[in-house]
DNA sequence: TGTACATCAGTGAACGCGCGTTCACTGATGTAC
DNA sequence: TGTACATCAGTGAACGCGCGTTCACTGATGTAC
């Protein structure tokens, strides 16, 4: 993703292959995105779909890991970009959450859609590793935004009783919920603005305003 | 679904298809979902499954409209059963976010999951009349929890500025993004935990504390 | 620099199975007179 | 009370299409000597 240029040949159309299968997975649901559409889409014929990918639950996992990869990447970067803004545990965590809000709004045409969501309303049509990818995923999540939890809660005592563990997976959960919601309503501000309550609620735990 | 016995022969057949195949497309999505399984479980022919349903998109809105229908049923009982155990609109609010997530924590195997963000993940499946459906879905909410919050904010002015309908969102949002959260953590307290995080947003943004 | 061979990145044709849908038919129950 | 007819709630068999997968093959590029 970093770096599209230095990928080989073969390695372009398979992220074209990724990128377009993403795409329909999305909008129909994996067991209705067939091979022919996305090779039709692609340019390729089926055997060269199959020479990248074994079997088509080899595409779903390799789905996901491009997306579980790529949302590291977004989130790293944000999480640089505020800490670079400010030394202080809650106030990098407000503008990492004000920066991820902004990402979130300005995205062309509305957020895509978050694949892991998608794939827990289908856990039944995927092999066992890949359901496990999902529950790594959102437990990687909760122990990335708990850490940041943990070092303000030191700092600044939460003015109510509260679980951080909690308060993590709730920036999930309303990030996930967001997306459903500005789709269902075809306004891609609803995200952002879901994600800015919760950066309401981070500020009124630990400064009270 | 208020009283089973009265169906008739036709009707409870019905009902049964649309149980056994909501329960399958929350499992593995709409397309994945064949009649022939929906009619070997419900121990039908498949010209029986035709004689009820015109077609596979009628099957869809009519799965949707029972899941719509059966949700105002809840949400109405609790509201009607916070209201009577108070008159202040914030304290019966918070009344009712605390049954709302016990109801959740309560549910035998953990939330089943819900249908609207199933379909929204899916919307390519489905004919626009079925699409509007979810999004009107979201905007009925946001209207009930809305109405709830003007009552409330007249009495308690907010402590900080706020969207009173993000606000509104922010339940949906929570309780959606905690159902995938529970699924995927195979762990049915996640769910009724978020709506509690809700529930201390709601308290420290009316009441500080 | 030339040649032999290996690997890469695919092509083309065929397969069998499961899917949604249709159509003509049927036994049981309800209703009119 | 008996009979004719209509409606309800299905059955059984057949259909064609699209799906994921396999297999033998191929031209272009890379590498060893």
């Amino acid at each position: 993703m970093a770096s599209v240029q230095t990928l080989s040949k073969g390695e372009q159309t398979r992220e074209r292959i990724l990128a377009i299968a993403q795409d329909a997975v999305l909008h129909k649901g994996f067991a209705a995105t067939s091979i022919d559409e996305i090779i039709c889409e692609a340019g390729i014929t089926k055997s060269g779909f199959f020479y990248h990918f074994r079997d088509k639950n080899d595409l779903a996992k390799s789905l996901l890991l491009r997306y579980l990869d790529n949302e590291w990447t977004v989130f790293d970067r944000l999480f640089k970009q505020a800490d670079e803004l400010s030394d202080d545990p809650l106030h990098s965590y407000l503008i990492f959450l004000k920066l991820f809000a902004d990402v979130m709004g300005d995205l062309p045409n509305g957020h895509p859609g978050c694949l892991v969501a998608s794939y827990v309303y289908q856990d039944y049509l995927f092999s066992q590793d890949v359901r496990d990818m999902t529950t790594e995923g959102h437990r990687i999540w909760r122990r990335r935004f708990r850490e940041r939890l943990d070092r303000i809660a030191e700092r600044y005592p939460p003015r109510i009783e509260v679980s951080l563990d909690d308060m993590a997976d709730m920036l999930s959960s309303v990030a996930d919920g967001g997306i459903i919601l500005s789709k269902s309503l075809h306004d891609p501000q609803v995200l952002p603005r879901q994600i800015m309550q919760y950066r309401n609620y981070v500020k009124l735990v630990f400064l009270g305003n």
